[in-house]
DNA sequence: TTTTTGTTGACTAAAGTGGTCAACAAATGT
DNA sequence: ACATTTGTTGACCACTTTAGTCAACAAAAA
């Protein structure tokens, strides 16, 4: 009953995009240093989310990927799904047409409540929840330093280009 | 997110003692046939079960396994968690102690709802709901056909071995 | 003492997990 | 045009877990 590093690396993933919601493309990078996922890693395990339309991806200098829809209408359990697959704890109660003998089954029924008590949580948390208890959490000097951060990041790629030259 | 077989089988193995219960023990070969488990690997899976006390196993003829603790003493949670490791979704969740950050992280308090929502069914539902809700399955024209089948079975037993003589 | 039944440890095939490598493709900046 | 920055894709890999199997053994009963 564990959850992949996929699910895990990639709703931190859209953690961070949907903190900088509105103010364009985060670099890849960025986000597997902050987040301390392998770079490679995360290329691949978005991959998913790109394809279902969550998030978009910016080729070339200045650009990263984003996201698509608001962070209040992404839940949690579709993440999941696209991340590892069905929800649901045994196959049986995620395709119930397969199984023809699960009505009989008294075990089939209780792996459909728990399936019933995690979309629960899942289906009733979307990103923007996270948003919010991230700066809950913060206080507002270390979410300003956080902001300071971002504008000294692109503050020094200028430098530095400047300095090149 | 899936339940390994060893949590099913395990379960299911548990069920069929539990129907049984007070009624002696109950042959491996028996419960591997009706539940489909392949009878090496069971006996592997219920090692776990023999060690925490909840069945205890006895050799030789009309030996078998049989539940030490009544149903509903015994808690799904316990069941899952002897049987494939500490139930949360993330490590994290489980050993807080091991990881410093994670009061900063909101996606952990999110997979510790999630762990919350999943040992809520799993703490509330014992061997004995199980036996209830199997009860309320079968007719009770079913039940009666699953004892005497039993009967029988033992009837069988002894007839072929007078036939031997 | 034979038969029945569980015990134990070693072994294995297949799948899943968590990555890495490398060549490529598209934007941007100059 | 061209270099640089970024994401894209497919192949590959080490390691672990899962789901078993095999075989020799140990105890209890008939």
């Amino acid at each position: 009953m564990k959850l992949s590093t996929r699910a895990r690396y990639g709703t931190k993933a859209l953690l961070e995009l949907s903190l900088h919601w509105g103010k364009g493309p985060v670099l890849l990078k960025d986000i597997a240093q902050r987040q301390e996922i392998p770079l490679q890693y995360l290329e691949h395990l978005i991959r998913p989310l790109i394809q279902a339309g969550i998030i978009k991806t910016t080729r070339g200098a200045r650009g990263g990927i984003s996201l698509i829809k608001p962070p209040k209408d992404v839940r949690l359990s579709e993440v999941i799904q696209l991340l590892e697959g069905p929800i649901g704890p045994v196959a049986c109660v995620d395709n119930p047409e397969l199984y023809p003998r699960s009505n009989l089954c008294v075990t089939h029924d209780i792996w459909a409540e728990l399936k019933k008590a995690i979309c629960g949580v899942l289906e009733s948390t979307t990103l923007e929840d996270l948003v919010e208890r991230q700066k809950q959490k913060w206080n507002l000097k270390q979410l300003k330093d956080r902001q300071k951060q971002y504008a000294n990041g692109r503050d020094m790629k200028k430098k530095n280009s400047n300095k090149n030259k």
